[in-house]
RNA sequence: GGCCGGGUAGCUCAGUCGGCAGAGCACACGCCUGAAAAGCGUGGGGUCGACGGAUCGACGCCGUCCCCGGCCA
């Protein structure tokens, strides 16, 4: 999300005087109308990584997104997308019986891919029928796999923080109180007043919310309760992705997880 | 004080003619290849306000009481 421009405060975006200090990539590239996407975000990592080591430098990526972050170092291929096509399975999913038929052809077309979506899974069951109807191959013939823990793409050493729960919970409270005290509700109405958020900038934790107590005229305390929720679900979602990939190396913290940095940076040295 | 409506899961509420206590959200656990800060699955949870009664059997029917909301005085 950091990728749009003007969505600063709720991203917790780098501040100028961070960037100064260390040059940040991928920040502020997209218009906040723009869609962004693995595909698109794989891209923009990989240009950005090689031109990094292209002057002899590190890179080092950030981020809590399993599938971005397995989309730049790992095999992940992309086939195509088609959005007539989405359009029409979208439209069939959305009908009575529709996510049962869908998930029929794709059983039928593809069991390796069938049996890894779950049935009432329409987003999924649509992207894999997507591909197997506009490419004329099988979902699952694209590249490994995302639970193919191999080499990587270019040389990457992983390190995941794991933070205590009730740390983590009082730390995802107090940052969203903080983003409120510094003008996060401020800043979503500047938002509103330029083009509309695109489908993917528009889920943004904490925008979303504050945007639905602003139309709905609803209220911010609710709307912050949310997005602190959805923080807390986020934050589960990103223990389950990583958690099973054995190249990942865990540090422990206790209170500040700025505690390990001494340690991030021994494991980063060799 | 009188009349009416309500009291069921942490929250908001369904519950047909009396026949095994339900949904959504929350919470916990888990899944994942162009929406991923997205999407999806599984699970634990109940003195059905309290007490008494009729009934083979009550969340439901009868009685008394308590609590909440509205209207009238």
């Amino acid at each position: 999300m950091q990728v749009y421009r003007g969505l600063d405060i709720g991203t917790a975006k780098p501040t100028v005087a961070e960037r100064a200090v260390v040059p940040h990539h991928l920040v502020d590239v997209a218009d906040p109308s723009e869609e962004w996407s693995a595909m698109r975000h794989q891209a923009a990592a990989r240009a950005a990584v090689a031109g990094i080591e292209a002057r002899g430098r590190r890179a080092l990526l950030v981020g809590g997104t399993g599938l971005y972050l397995q989309a730049v170092v790992d095999d992940l291929r992309f086939p195509g997308e088609d959005p007539d096509l989405r359009a029409e399975l979208d439209a069939w999913t959305a009908e009575p019986g529709g996510v049962a038929a869908a998930y029929d052809e794709l059983r039928r077309r593809d069991p390796d891919a069938a049996e890894k979506v779950d049935p009432h899974n329409a987003r999924r069951i649509v992207r894999a029928l997507e591909v197997i109807r506009l490419t004329g191959k099988r979902f699952s013939s694209f590249g490994p796999g995302i639970d193919q823990f191999g080499p990587t793409a270019f040389p990457v050493q992983m390190v995941g923080v794991w933070v205590p729960r009730d740390v983590l919970n009082a730390r995802i409270a107090t940052r969203f109180a903080a983003m409120r005290d510094a003008g996060l509700v401020d800043e979503v109405l500047g938002l509103l007043d330029g083009s509309p958020l695109s489908r993917t900038a528009s889920q943004a934790i904490g925008y979303k919310e504050i945007i639905g107590a602003i139309t709905d005229d609803g209220s911010l305390d609710d709307a912050i309760d949310t997005a602190v929720r959805r923080t807390r679900s986020f934050a589960r979602r990103q223990r389950m992705w990583f958690r099973r990939d054995p190249r990942i190396t865990w540090l422990g913290a206790t209170d500040n997880p700025c505690a390990v940095l001494p340690a991030v940076l021994a494991t980063w040295s060799s």
